[in-house]
DNA sequence: TCGGGCGCTAACTATTCGTAAGTACCTACC
DNA sequence: GGTAGGTACTTACGAATAGTTAGCGCCCGA
């Protein structure tokens, strides 16, 4: 009678939420708005921190992680247009745990790397 | 003179690594191969599982977490072909920090779905 | 002998992504 | 006073990526 997702089913809603908060931008984003203790972002702050993303795939990631209840997006009608988002409990949640998945992966980029070279010597010398 | 990388930035080989483990069919092969506790497990067993991915994906993805050092491929000179998929150490460590965030996105299903209801509604209301 | 499974790979197509521009308004500078 | 820049986006289009289909050589069970 428990209502719980499955991942690893193509047709639970479950795979949808994890590809945006696992996904490419998402996971930085979450990453990014966690890092300054729960506070707010702007727009253009994200934009500036996350390198490489564009205005159109910002947009569309904040809405995706907004809809799925993990980001609170707050509009102050002044000019210039002023827009914050900050993590609600759920993407707090969530954003704990990329980002510390994303921690470890940056302190062991060395072995990373090597493995990597020794994967690409491998390919070499069989050819 | 520490060598730690950077996933907010582009240029950063980490990003690449981010991708292939927290990606769409990367994360959900190092689940399937977490879940009976570091044993290993076919390429065909693999597209059993992980529903909805193609053999083309599968290949590609098992390659790059291969080339990562997150999985450990060994094949069998035998007929039928036999090829066994196991996670490294690496690969442990990553599969059960994207594991345990899965689990946690299955059991709050439920308040990711009403997050989801309560923006569709605001948002037809404004409509 | 016919279908199926094994672990891929190659060719083709649909979908998504990134790039560049436009929007409407304001501030600062020369 | 005209141009350059900043705000938060959206839209249009070409490029990259993902998914679909088919094929490979070999074997097994029906």
């Amino acid at each position: 009678m428990v209502v719980r997702g499955d991942v690893y089913d193509r047709n639970c809603p479950t795979r949808v939420i994890a590809n945006h908060a696992t996904g490419q931008w998402g996971s930085l984003v979450l990453g990014k708005l966690l890092d300054d203790g729960g506070g707010t972002k702007r727009f253009s702050e994200l934009r500036r921190e996350v390198s490489g993303i564009s205005e159109k795939m910002l947009a569309q990631t904040l809405q995706a992680l907004e809809r799925d209840g993990l980001v609170h997006r707050e509009v102050h009608p002044v000019i210039p247009p002023r827009v914050d988002y900050s993590l609600t409990a759920l993407g707090t949640h969530a954003a704990k745990q990329i980002s510390e998945l994303f921690g470890w992966i940056e302190e062991n980029l060395p072995s990373f790397m090597a493995a990597q070279d020794e994967y690409d010597a491998r390919r070499a010398e069989k050819v």
